[in-house]
DNA sequence: ATCTTCTCATTCATATATGAATGATATATG
DNA sequence: CATATATCATTCATATATGAATGAGAAGAT
């Protein structure tokens, strides 16, 4: 109640998180699966690890697991960089671009909630706050 | 610029809570440990590891292995429960008091600054739609 | 051209989280 | 009372994240 409002902040997110992890996992996903899907999926080619890493704003290492879970699950795919021989590449599969098609669907169905959810307030006026912080 | 709401509301989030993490990280604590010596300190009496986990809203495992870590850390002790031999209750120490005090120091430096960033938007109308997301 | 330095992806150690399985003990039910 | 069920903390397997160390290869400097 007399909670500060970073942790109001916090915990909103965290309950959004929720109901996004809960509706990509009934697609048999995860949400760090889908944003590496959708990254390479916007990308429609072959992507270097390291650029990757840097549209997921995570560290490499990080990346080389992912993809290789992602590869375990058959939706991604290394492939050599024909440029550069310490370079590794990443690919979506058709099997990738199906099942990121599939989490779109559930992804956008909670957006639609959580708008619902703040339909009392003046979203544009949130979304403005919201992204002043830095 | 064009995100989803709820992608904003998630960024906004994860930039705090690496407010919080940095600030915390300079008198070695994490949030998580943080978190936990906070619920602590507050119930100021030895707590049962699943009391524990239902205050910080998580699995009984995860609250084993953060009890391992502040405990070998020396923030918190844990001590049989003298009324059922199954139960073991954490409690904190007296260097755990002082870590927890210089935590809860550079966190409130860092609910001050996330208040001047929102500075120019109703803080409590704010508030007000966060809490209403479930 | 050789040597240094940077960059690439990976591996390793670690922190955090979950959920399933386990063993010990309480509690409830016949 | 004996047996079934529930609860306690832990362990194990796994997913996600970081950062340091590593080995391979590219790029730049002399």
């Amino acid at each position: 109640m007399n909670e500060k409002i970073a942790f109001s902040l916090i915990h909103a997110a965290h309950s959004i998180e929720g109901h996004f992890e809960k509706a990509l996992a009934a697609v048999n996903l995860s949400s760090p699966k889908f944003a590496a899907l959708s990254v390479l999926v916007e990308e429609d080619q072959p992507m270097s690890l390291s650029e990757l890493a840097e549209k997921l704003t995570c560290v490499r290492s990080n990346v080389t697991q992912l993809v290789d879970r992602l590869e375990a699950d058959g939706l991604v795919k290394r492939t050599d960089d024909p440029s550069d021989r310490r370079g590794v590449r990443a690919e979506v599969t058709k099997l990738g671009r199906e099942r990121h098609a599939a989490g779109l669907k559930v992804v956008n169905r909670v957006h639609e909630e959580v708008a619902k959810q703040l339909s009392a307030v003046d979203q544009s006026a949130l979304k403005r706050a919201l992204d002043t912080i830095q």
